[in-house]
DNA sequence: TTACTTGCAAAAACTTTGCAGGCGC
DNA sequence: GCGCCTGCAAAGTTTTTGCAAGTAA
């Protein structure tokens, strides 16, 4: 992840790394203020605004993936570069990522009947994980 | 849509069909400013404040959803009730629903590979619609 | 009447911007 | 050393809350 940032030409800061470790770790959707406590225990004069300036390039990059959900959409995700989904645990939040989402069916369908022509997609899904399926 | 409304307890207020009507004649996302501005040509003295009440109210009943998209998720759409999804124009923004998203062969593969129990998702997809392709 | 609704104003939450100083290369 | 980065503070936006007055049933 650092090394795809430093071929796009940014360079290599401790408040990056804060962020993109804090991001990485996190193993479920974070949001920026989230991003910020665990980045600070990193670095600690990391600032907010850096948390958000890291989180756009990363998202350019396709590096991270905004997950909206529901109640708001301001949780982040490392994510694989390219294309892929994410399934996110409704109770704690854990993500996984996978790719190969069957949907060139829906797409001719929709075309079909819509008349739009489909360029992009996005695909979420929402469940439990594992570990909160055990707890029940 | 307001008989819904009714059913579900709500009483019938002319701040709230204002807000109703606006959602329905838009045959594109609308954001809660949009509406605002579109119900105030029905009732003058809507608030703001009513948009967002009643934009909860009908997300809840099934009746509006959210779009999210790449720069931000605060646009509406009115919604048959009951599962379907949208493909909203990257130009015009405007808005067609539509169900019958075969992705069960998805969720079981996301299943077996993630361990997830997979209980609901979200679908959106971006495209031109049929006028915006003329345009070009 | 009685409970539900509304809209104003204010507060809160969340993001972005301006800018002087700091740090990577 | 030069130019990209950073973080503070401040400004902007968007959404929520408190509350007294208004309205549906």
């Amino acid at each position: 992840m650092l090394a795809t940032l430093a071929e796009a030409g940014f360079s290599d800061t401790r408040a990056r790394r804060a962020v993109v470790d804090a991001l990485c770790e996190a193993d479920s959707g974070a949001s920026p203020a989230d991003l910020l406590a665990r980045g600070r225990s990193r670095h600690s004069r990391l600032g907010q605004v850096t948390v958000y300036r890291t989180l756009g390039i990363l998202e350019r990059l396709g590096l991270a993936r905004k997950l909206h959900q529901e109640d708001g959409c301001s949780l982040y995700a490392a994510s694989t570069r390219g294309h892929g989904h994410h399934v996110i645990c409704r109770t704690c939040r854990r993500v996984a990522e996978f790719e190969g989402c069957s949907i060139e069916k829906v797409l001719s369908s929709v075309t079909a009947r819509t008349g739009y022509t489909v360029e992009g997609h996005w695909l979420e899904l929402v469940g439990l994980c594992p570990a909160c399926r055990g707890k029940r």
